[in-house]
Order: structure tokens, then C-alpha cells, then sequence
DNA sequence: CGGTGTCAAGTTACCGATAACATATGCCCG
DNA sequence: CGGGCATATGTTATCGGTAACTTGACACCG
């Protein structure tokens, strides 16, 4: 006799009110079908160990009975969660992240790569990333500027496997998804040399690890033709942080004739405030910003920029740390960027 | 004799080899600490039920040992997963969303206020909104312009609570929270007639239940003072769209002093509209925007613009969910606006 | 015709925590 | 001094799947 119609005497034994209905589970099915519980978990992953007759059988009848797994129970039982903790930066305070379509990009593609295969995304905010966390899930992602080190040693600790999107300063221990930057900025210089430009500025912080490659990237093109850029560092990552920067080049008299900026807003802002000084734009000084966003595209006038595919990034750092989870390795991988040119 | 011994005597006859650690388990704890499974799951959840000197040895054990909860296996036992699913529209092609700050704002105030009662959020795409998805969560936020129908009603068919975030059409049958449209529009309105202005334009589309809240707010003070305005539908919700807008209105000779747009980029496009047709901001014509996002306030003019509070609003959602998860009852609820008044 | 495969299903034994109920101990009070 | 009660701990029985191993039936083969 099957487990199945054992249980079935023990319930009615135990429960003779059967009004309240429950969802049916895996047992309820199988002695409704006179098979066993596991012929049902058989038959409801498709496995091919059950016959096609009796695995359609069951199917249909899961089906009309409206059963529906026990996402619980089954992540219990074989000791995953499949959920993909992510952790983004997002405090108002941080600025530049809540303007950003950027972390949402990333976390639709994601989320997107992952529900296909069956994993959630466990969103969680930097400050909330308690231990208890990332321990809830199979893996971890980290959207941050920068790899934040003190998460990072986190997941180590744990020993849960950890995918960071961001720049990798080569010879990191963990796998690193993130944009080309060093050539982003190499591909800006060259557009702006191309252009006849002689005299750029570069404006971002290096300290930031991102802003730090796309420097390199410009600064050692530059250098192939002996020129080498100003920097200058804006206090942030607003539209005022881009004009402050600008503003602080002029009362310097400083001469330019071109701006690399490290985000579409920094050089919205460099436009403003070279107009304002009655620069024309791009015909005294060209610009280029970063991110090709949308309101870049929409900026009179239309910004020339440097685009990163984020819903491929998003994508690859999905896949990478499904590898990882299961057992398999995974490389650091750098995403192509590509100079969009315009106007300006 | 405890259970926490037995299971040691068999544990041991089965696998001698001792070498692998896994994490310890709760018996473990009991095992080492000479007490039943039960007493260490009270001691470790701070009942009042174990006496101190007992409770606060358990925990130093598992400290010392470093155990870790299995949230799954709690969850199991518990049926109740600790998870909100959020649905947050994500396509690229909803050109709006990946802009605006308010996702992002949204899903941080939710994370942070679940995370202090020990929910995390499972954030879901709307494409990716499978009934298993909703199934995995205790309850669901819905994050969209608007409720979206099919969602909406999966979850009701399914027996979830449901809170959604936009605008409510008086006698919905779901809980819903959002900032008080109507009072939005009100208060441009009332700051246009302040500043003499008596011929407005509503840039918005009114198929969009917010946005028709706006407008309602918007008229209603309006007609007070036998007023009409007119109204545009943008194509979109881009700068191009406002720009489009205000295009529409010159080509059609309409005259106007005024124009209440509903989001700070449709504000921003019809500024840059109005001056590449010689048009004066704001003496000739004033212009509000919504949601005061940062990028307005960085705007060439500073953009006049109401303020919908998203911090407040998502730790709102997440309270109210909790209620319904909780069993306990809550209502929709309309969070206030304030209108920030700048230069335009 | 026994041996050996192959298929289709079934048995057993958990995964780790916790709710509900049960027990032991000591103390107070009429 | 026995009943009642508070306190501290223990027992039992799951929650609902699924991995690993077992069984039964039949076919094919030398």
C-alpha cells in the first residue's frame, strides 16, 4: 500500500472537519491519483523516471485541483534558497545612485536572467545586508560603486559565492562584471583628437575605481601624442557639481578646447556653465559625458557619449553567479563600451 | 534523557567520519549545551520562557560556534516565507521608469522598513511576475503607473495581500497608497492664479489614472475662478515629449501663460521648447513640473515642481503590508505633496 | 531457462526548526 | 499538608518535499 492511502486513514482519523480546504499538497495528489508522493514530485519536474501517461495524469490533475508547489518546503529540503541576494547602494544621500537609471538597468536585467531559471533576487539595501541576509541566499551580487570591501569579506567569510559589478583593479579574488572603462576613456580621447581637439580636461574623481580606468584609458592615448589632460576633480556627481568644475577652469583661465566628463550630468552641467561664460558648444570646446542616458539624448544640445550596456552586464552578472552557485567557475568579464556621438 | 542525546548516539554510529564540518545545527547546540532542541530555538529567539543564566549560555554556544539560523527550514516550519514580492516595471521601452528617481527611492524606503522586522523583498519585473513568484511571498507591493489589471487580480485570485502604489480610484477594492494627486494639482494651480497667471496648460495624459487625478485637482481650482485650461497629451514621457507638447500649442496659436506639466522632464522639454521660440521662462510663460527630482532643482532655471515624498511612501507600503500579512487590517492612504517653489 | 537489463514505481529517511501539549520542581496559601 | 500556580524545561509530531536506495514486472539473450 502506498504512503499515500496511509496518510490518507491517519487525516481522516485526525481531521474528520473537512470544510476548511487547504491547497492540496504533493500527498493529497498522489492519493488521489493511487501513486506515491514521490511519483507526484516525479511527474510534476517532468522527469522522464515516470511513465507519459501517468506523468500527463498527474499533471492535469495538479492542475484542476489548483496545487501549487511549497516553494518552502522544496528549498528546505535541498538546502537552497534560490535566491540571489542583490545589494545596491540606495540611500538619497549617495546622490548620483537615486538619479541614475543605472542600478534599476542592471537590477531588471537581472532579475529578468535570473527568473529564468527559476531564482529570485533577494533586493537588499547596503545598511540592511545583515549577515542573516546574504546567509538566506545562494549567492550575492553587489551593485556598488566600487567593490565596498567590507562586504566583500563578508561573503568570503561565509563562504558564499560573490559577483561584483563595478571596475576591478586586476587581481582581485573575487569575479569582477563591469564596463570596459579603460577603453571608454580611450575612446573618448580618440574621438576628441580625431576632432582636432588638443587642449582637453578630464572631469571625474580618481578615486573612484571606474573614474580612475576611464582616466587611464584617456589619459594614455593622450600621451601617444604627448598631450596630456587636465583634471579636474567636481564635488559630486550633479549637473551643479559638472558646472562648479567648469566654473573653477575659467576663474583659473585655464585654456581647454575639449571635456571628457564622467557622466552625462557632469557634462550637462560643463555645458551649462560654458554657455553661461558664452563658450559655444562644440564649436569652442567639445564635449562628451558618460553613461549615454536617455536625457543625454535629450539635451540640447544632443550629448556625444560613452554607452555601457547595462541589461548585458545585468545579464552576465546573473549568469556568472549561477556559475558560481553551482559549483562551476566563472572570470572576471569586461563589457564592451561604445562612443555614441552627437552633437556636442 | 534529552532527544538532543539520542539523535547523538545515532548520529555518531552513522557517520564516524567527523571530519567535515557543516554548520551546526540547532541539536548541536542542545547536544553540547545538555538541552533539548527547544529550549535552544527559545534561548536564541530571547523567550522570556528560558531563564536567563540558560538563555544567555545558549547563546554565547552558538556564538562561539558560530551558528546560523536555517532560514528555510524556518520558514518551512513557520509557512510563511519572511519575503514581499515588489513588482517594479523595468522594460527600457517604458522610457519613464528607467529615468525617474522614484523606483529606486520607492524600493529603498521598502527594503529598509522590512528589513528592521526581518522581511526581505523579492523584487520581481512585471514580465516575470509568474504566479510562483507571488506564491514564494507572503504578500505583494505593486509598483506601477497605475494598477495594472492582470496583476492585480492574479493576486486577489490567489489569495495574497496586495498593496499597490499610484492612484486610487475611490472604492478599489485593494489597499493603495500614493501622494495626493489631486491636492498636487491643486496647489500649482492656486500658485498660478497667486502669481496672475490666468491662462494655463495642463501638459499630461489623462488616461493615466494619477496624472487624471493631477488634472482633476488642477481644474477644479481653476473653475472656481471660471477658468479652463487647456490640455495636451505629450507623446511619452520625455523631454522630446514636453518639448513636443509646447510645439503642438505655438503651431496652434494657442495662447497661454502658464503650463503644469506632470513630471519635471516634460517641464524641462517644454522650457527647452518655449525659448527656442523666443518664449521667456517665466515671464512670459511660468511653468510647474512633478515630482521634484533632483534634476530639476539643477535645471537652468531651477524648476518649480511638486514634491511627492517616496521615502515616506514606500516605508508606508511596507507597514501596510506587513498589516495584511499580519491579519490586520489597513486602509489606503494618500500621502501629502508640497509644492517647491523656484524660479520658473 | 537463469541471468541481466530496463523501465516504472515505491519505501524510507530525512532536511532543521517550532507549535502544542506535557512534565517536573518549588513555593505559597488556606 | 495537599492543592494550585508559576517557572523552567522536555516530548512529540509535524511542516511538504526529495535524494538514495529498493522492488516488481517484463523482455531479451546466449
Amino acid at each position: 500500500m502506498t504512503d499515500g492511502a496511509k496518510s490518507e486513514d491517519v487525516k481522516a482519523g485526525k481531521s474528520p472537519a473537512r470544510t476548511m480546504r487547504r491547497n492540496p499538497t504533493m500527498a493529497d495528489l498522489a492519493r488521489a491519483a493511487g501513486v506515491s508522493k514521490i511519483t507526484v514530485s516525479r511527474a510534476l519536474a517532468d522527469s522522464p523516471l515516470v511513465a507519459e501517461t501517468t506523468r500527463r495524469r498527474i499533471q492535469q490533475l495538479a492542475r484542476d485541483r489548483g496545487y501549487r508547489l511549497n516553494v518552502s518546503a522544496r528549498n528546505f529540503r535541498r538546502q537552497r534558497s534560490n535566491l540571489i541576494a542583490t545589494i545596491v547602494e540606495m540611500t538619497p544621500s549617495a546622490g548620483r545612485t537615486m538619479l541614475d537609471p543605472y542600478p534599476l538597468a542592471l537590477l531588471g536585467a537581472i532579475a529578468q536572467e535570473l527568473a529564468g531559471v527559476g531564482y529570485g533576487v533577494l533586493l537588499t539595501t547596503r545598511q540592511g545586508m545583515t549577515e542573516s541576509f546574504i546567509h538566506a541566499a545562494d549567492g550575492v551580487i553587489l551593485l556598488g560603486q566600487g567593490a565596498h570591501q567590507s562586504s566583500v569579506k563578508l561573503c568570503d567569510e561565509m563562504g558564499v559565492p560573490l559577483v561584483v559589478w563595478g571596475a576591478g583593479t586586476d587581481g582581485d579574488a573575487h569575479v569582477i562584471v563591469g564596463s570596459d572603462n579603460v577603453h571608454g576613456g580611450a575612446s573618448a580621447a580618440e574621438h576628441l583628437l580625431s576632432t582636432g581637439r588638443r587642449r582637453p580636461v578630464f572631469v571625474g574623481n580618481a578615486d573612484h575605481a571606474e573614474m580612475a580606468q576611464r582616466l587611464r584609458g584617456f589619459r594614455d592615448v593622450l600621451a601617444r601624442r604627448g598631450i596630456g589632460p587636465t583634471c579636474v576633480t567636481p564635488n559630486g556627481w550633479t549637473m551643479d557639481a559638472g558646472a562648479g568644475a567648469i566654473d573653477s577652469l575659467l576663474a583659473d583661465k585655464t585654456a581647454f578646447d575639449a571635456v571628457f566628463a564622467c557622466s552625462d550630468l557632469l557634462a550637462m552641467g560643463a555645458i551649462r556653465a560654458l554657455r553661461e561664460h558664452g563658450v559655444r558648444v562644440p564649436e569652442d570646446v567639445s564635449v562628451i559625458g558618460y553613461d549615454d542616458t536617455p536625457l543625454g539624448a535629450a539635451f540640447t544640445p544632443p550629448l556625444t557619449s560613452v554607452r555601457q550596456n547595462w541589461l548585458d552586464g545585468g545579464a552576465l552578472l546573473a549568469r556568472k553567479i549561477l556559475a558560481l552557485v553551482d559549483g562551476r567557475v566563472a572570470a572576471s568579464e569586461k563589457m564592451p563600451t561604445s562612443l555614441i556621438v552627437r552633437q556636442t
